[in-house]
DNA sequence: GATGAATGAGGATTCATTCAT
DNA sequence: TATGAATGAATCCTCATTCAT
């Protein structure tokens, strides 16, 4: 959310990592107003993506969720694939600000069950406040820069889960740990879905046996 | 099905899987020419399906992959979902068909780390020569009968893993089972996902790892 | 009906009136059994063009609701518009077969009122008991040889209203009297419709005005 | 035409007859371009529907003849069916504007002659100006909206007739009017479809024919 | 003759994207 | 900026017709 902060009148810093640009390169300068509207949008991406996936969504139903004209939507994004990747960068940073504190540097005396039943429901939270991030997780079907996009939110949280599972597992070579950390983001996700699938106790059973899978698959790995 | 008796003088070899029929008619009467048309589209669908999803594959791209007109396509099937149902009947048939027998009853007396590394073998053998499943696994964005089929497939999936895990549990209540064998069939396609995203010896590890994780899930859960 | 009467033994007479000839100036030769199928096919034909109407008829249901394949369809009727004129001949040959004598040529001491209700109680009948022969009065939207054939099915109806007037205008220029009988059939094919989309007293009720229309706008016209 | 109210310091007169919103939403807010769009795409669909007919009608052609792209079509109209709903809306309520006051109460004492002479000539010159009028009132082969809105159609001109008569005949039960009604406008239709099918002095022959059926027609009808 | 297969152009409709106002 | 209009290629699907068996 921090990463556009143009006013008007200082349009041109040299191009930071937080500033965007269109496709052919015409700086976008956005104000107090196109804030508002690019929030509305990917708002509106957000609930259309959800409903009826990234392939099928079309940029008019976006617009139209958004309560505008197509035109406006182009105005802000260069294409369908933008918003999908802006929606994921967003997306990533709140995870980031939101959990990243929390996360990242856990002590390693702390026991693991506790550990993973933090990160566990951190996440579980997380993704029934977001649930495109859901749909995004599951990739597009095609190739592009939303393929890109879409890695680039896998790699976030590979290294998020990385580096939490550092700690446990101060012997054991880096590709083993990234091995582990991708079955563990894989556990997550399948669990995740899971999770969503069903509601109250029910989905509780779910969230406990995602934790179970989990502490049962790391246990032995780790060095007391 | 027997119901294709077409010539009076030979009359009834017995119905391949192929056999089928519409909805509101008298049987359908394919010529051998048209059985191979079905396999081929099928294959071509499969094919289309894994390079681009099943939203944004096109019936076109089909018959063009077939090598045949869309006038042809649509001869034998009614529209895209069709293809994709035929196609998930058919593996699902395939699937039974292969390991069915081997799947079902498992002497409880087995260890379950031969239990579960069989399993997951034939699984993992099945989806490299299918790759399809895969795509078909991870349901149509949009509902429809496409996503009923979807459940059909998910379904015998869940079943055949509850007999397996039935002579293992004998004591859990049946909602347990089935939720068990629910995380199991997350597993394994979280699992799955990351053997087919690599080659050689990381692929092997991915393939220990995911049994390592169902091993260790289940042993917990095992009355000896 | 009776103008196909080709016996294969003897298949090459100089063309009759009944010989019928495909486009392409193939002689069609016809046997039993071919009778036997182009009847059935002209029967599906009628009963497709009522429910549908000739433009949206498709050929491919004609032949499907003659329980036949595509191809037979084609082995008789050249192309769509084929089928029509032949249905319109036919309907033209039973009309005349059966109401030609009794409609042609009437004792100009009939009563009118006589005259026009045996002729309408007539028309209705064939009608009701041949419902196409409505659908192919309204013409082809379309130019083509089927507006040829509507134009003639019409012309037929003219010719005969016309001679059925002929003796009660014995003074009137031919030109007026073919007008006058384009006036009639045009208020027969209006009440045609008003009837057909009645049933019961209602729809008697719609003959009853259909006589009197006729009645009394001939009437004046008739000398004693 | 008022409904373009734009910008928000005008924010809402109230809406005029020509103010569309769809089924689901917000009103339409349309440009001077978009109702001169209109007003061409239904022109075009009229020269359309009358030269091929509406079943026979594409959308393509439509939009061609319009001299615009297929899309811009499906912004104005959500389907073939919806053109000649709206095309046999404006019709009505240009015959109702053009002839309602005219058509509707007559002195009963005026001769009918006169009356339906006016009825007539009215009548046959709307349809010269707008031919599909014609067309419209062949009600479409196939049942769907479209039927309804041919219904429509009907509908309101048997209104318009029943109102004419209904002076006339003061002592007939409704029922019959109804029918005295559904027997003129039929009358009409087959009228004019001899008189548009002429020209020059033939023309004007059909019409005296049809102003003759007419009278005499309901002239014993009529109480003194 | 009969069948089902095959064709390919065409039709309705959608959609990402660009344009004019 | 914002809007609605415009585009045209692409989709799904149909249909008259022809072909191979």
């Amino acid at each position: 959310m921090s990463e556009k902060p143009e006013n008007p009148e200082n349009p041109e810093k040299p191009d930071g990592p937080g500033k965007r640009r269109t496709a052919d390169e015409r700086p976008v300068r956005r104000q107090a107003r196109g804030e508002r509207r690019i929030a509305q949008l990917l708002e509106a991406a957000a609930s259309v993506f959800c409903t009826t996936g990234y392939t099928a969504a079309s940029t008019n139903a976006i617009a139209r969720e958004a309560g505008v004209s197509p035109g406006t939507l182009y105005q802000f994004f260069p294409n369908k694939e933008a918003i999908a990747i802006e929606l994921g960068d967003r997306l990533m940073h709140e995870m980031r600000d939101a959990y990243g504190e929390a996360l990242a540097p856990v002590d390693p005396a702390t026991p693991l069950e506790e550990a993973v039943a933090a990160a566990v429901d951190r996440f579980i939270d997380f993704n029934c406040r977001h649930p495109v991030f859901f749909t995004l997780m599951h990739g597009p079907d095609v190739p592009g820069r939303m393929a890109e996009q879409h890695d680039a939110l896998h790699a976030t949280l590979i290294a998020r889960v990385e580096a939490l599972l550092g700690p446990f597992l101060p012997d054991t070579p880096a590709a083993d740990v990234r091995r582990t950390a991708q079955v563990c983001v894989g556990i997550y996700k399948a669990g995740l879905e899971l999770v969503l699938a069903h509601e109250g106790a029910e989905r509780e059973a779910y969230v406990r046996e995602l934790k179970n899978v989990l502490v049962r698959y790391l246990a032995p790995l780790i060095v007391d």
